[in-house]
DNA sequence: GTCTATAACCTGATAGAC
DNA sequence: GTCTATCAGGTTATAGAC
């Protein structure tokens, strides 16, 4: 009977906590989020963040190694995954984070701030190069390989995947603005990268660089 | 005789603030950045902070002022020049944003942060579909218009150009970690794409969507 | 204009009752 | 487990001497 519409209500109040957390570190920061902030989020008592948490700190510490491993383990599995081509793989990536984005558009400027203040602290599955043993890595040099194109190193072509799908959820703000589109065409326009992009992914790796 | 050398040192006061708070607030976000940190930064005593600019919000309001007008002139004058092609626009924003974010690649992320947390408040130049009156989109627009291709909004384009340059430097660290390159690596990878985002973009526009 | 000392405030964390 | 009340520490801002 009772669904999961009335979100954290039915929550243990730790998962209450974490949740607000997520919620109010991702979009102000760790060091302009309360912990105030975060119990009246969480509908709890202040003294209770500490009482499960110890401090603001662990806390933040917890949340962060949950959130880096959610958000990253849609890559590797995708990546390393042998019974999909190259161009499906693109597409699954693109449709994966277009997905995730669009409900959490907060999190990419949260991670990665968090990750050039805190160089080094990546999870082990996803340091030291562990993206240039994917099979994904495999499958693009091939296909460039076979398509004898001038090469180019192929985190050009990673780089270009990633910006052209996370970048615009980065950068919405600006470009609503700065466009005068709202956020029904911008939504729209997003749809319409979820084809574009793998297209686009396509001429790019079959033009020919050399000129 | 006395060269831009020793950076802040013949700066006056209210410069040496300036100076370093722009360079706190970017790195480490507004509310990370004590007035001690600053004022030591600056190699000044704290309480001149608060007789130079009254407060730390208002010191954090006129850098941020400064700062988005010196970042986003760039885009304003390349774009509206109409002395220059279509292609020629694009490898100038492409150049002239890669070499400021290699000298400071922090701002994207500090920008698109307060963007994202204080919306509408852009300088009037930016704000209200002002893109779409620049020249560069009449161009963009008739390129497309002449090559027959199947239309996708101008936006897309840009959104293109925009990621492709600019993302590699928000995303660097997590890319640095994930693939292993090093910073010259990365270095070498950044200045190859000052020609190849403009090839890049060619092949988009040229391509057919449609298929 | 610049400094020292301090006020006024805010925030994270805890003690202790229930 | 949950609450109220409070402490301890740190941060912004200012008063006042030089």
């Amino acid at each position: 009977m009772a669904k999961a519409k009335e979100k954290a209500l039915d929550l243990s109040t730790e998962e209450k906590i974490k949740k607000a957390a997520l919620k109010l570190f991702t979009r102000k920061g760790y060091a302009a989020t309360r912990t105030r902030d975060i119990s009246e989020e969480a509908g709890i008592n202040l003294a209770l963040l500490n009482y499960y948490f110890r401090s603001k700190e662990k806390l933040f510490q917890l949340v962060m190694a949950e959130l880096l491993e959610q958000f990253f383990s849609g890559i590797v599995e995708i990546f390393n995954d042998k019974s999909t081509s190259l161009d499906e793989k693109m597409e699954m990536f693109v449709a994966r984070y277009t997905s995730l984005l669009k409900e959490q558009p907060d999190l990419p400027l949260f991670i990665f701030h968090h990750l050039r203040t805190n160089p080094g602290k990546l999870a082990s599955r996803l340091g030291m190069g562990r993206l240039f043993k994917s099979y994904f890595f495999t499958q693009l040099e091939s296909a460039m390989e076979r398509r004898r194109i001038r090469r180019v190193h192929p985190m050009q072509l990673v780089m270009n995947l990633l910006s052209m799908t996370v970048f615009p959820f980065i950068a919405a703000p600006l470009l609503k603005e700065i466009t005068g589109v709202d956020g029904k065409v911008f939504d729209k326009l997003v749809d319409e990268r979820l084809t574009l992009i793998p297209q686009w992914m396509k001429v790019i790796m079959a033009s020919s660089p050399g000129r």
